[in-house]
DNA sequence: TTACGTGCAAAATCTTTGCCCCTGA
DNA sequence: TCAGGGGCAAAGATTTTGCACGTAA
């Protein structure tokens, strides 16, 4: 438990966003200027492992990272970008019954439109 | 339409798999030895977005290419580590039905044992 | 002919790793 | 003390790109 670990996992608890192993590395390197790239994938890789925070997996774009631990989908906003919660519950049972197939896991990436970028844009 | 076009889409379609990039250069090298990767990129990259074939984008794993173009979903074994297709309806609407959102995509892998790692190894 | 595609190689992106030194318990 | 973690930098894996030349139409 090195100040380091601490930090960064205070960045990721700290945010509001699921943020990029870069994106926590810049953070970290404001608080923490001698702190290495390494070192912050090291660490985001252990706590993952570990199940203090969760990565996320998504196709073609950098890993991020989630202080929540409960298994929940997310989504890309297809305007602004930025990925978000997802509550969706029984895509696992849903899987198995269509397919007969004895599903172990899966990786879900929704993209659509967040709440923010469906507002009208006011002049 | 250059040979080179034409012998990457061939490979593609006459594999019973979904090939790698690299995979595909490898093959390719085979058949035209002075192929560069950058020129399978290039049309791999060209034909997936012409619609002639899929880009299976999957998350931390290389990206495949599948000649078949209609929607559809794949799995990947945990025990061989092969990539297949799976036939999977209403997911979308599944997803819109339970979040409210308005879904334009989606990408999907399943984890799973094909049928064939299922099967008892014979001593 | 001539514009588009290719080959080559460098670069970009994201992530991991070896090695040696430092630090926290 | 001293083992695990950190810093640094190099390497790895995958993909993209600039440039000059070749080739299909």
């Amino acid at each position: 438990m090195t100040k380091q670990r601490k930090l960064i996992h205070q960045i990721i608890c700290l945010s509001p966003m699921h943020l990029s192993a870069e994106e926590i590395y810049f953070e970290a390197k404001k608080q923490c200027p001698s702190i290495a790239v390494g070192t912050v994938y090291r660490n985001l890789n252990l706590m993952a492992e570990e199940g203090q925070i969760t990565k996320i997996e998504t196709a073609g774009q950098p890993v991020r990272f989630d202080k929540n631990v409960i298994p929940h989908e997310h989504f890309f906003c297809t305007d602004c970008g930025r990925l978000f919660d997802l509550d969706l519950k029984g895509i696992k049972e849903f899987i198995s019954e269509q397919t007969g197939m004895d599903v172990e896991g899966y990786t879900l990436s929704v993209r659509c439109r967040c709440a923010e970028c469906r507002l009208p844009k006011g002049a």
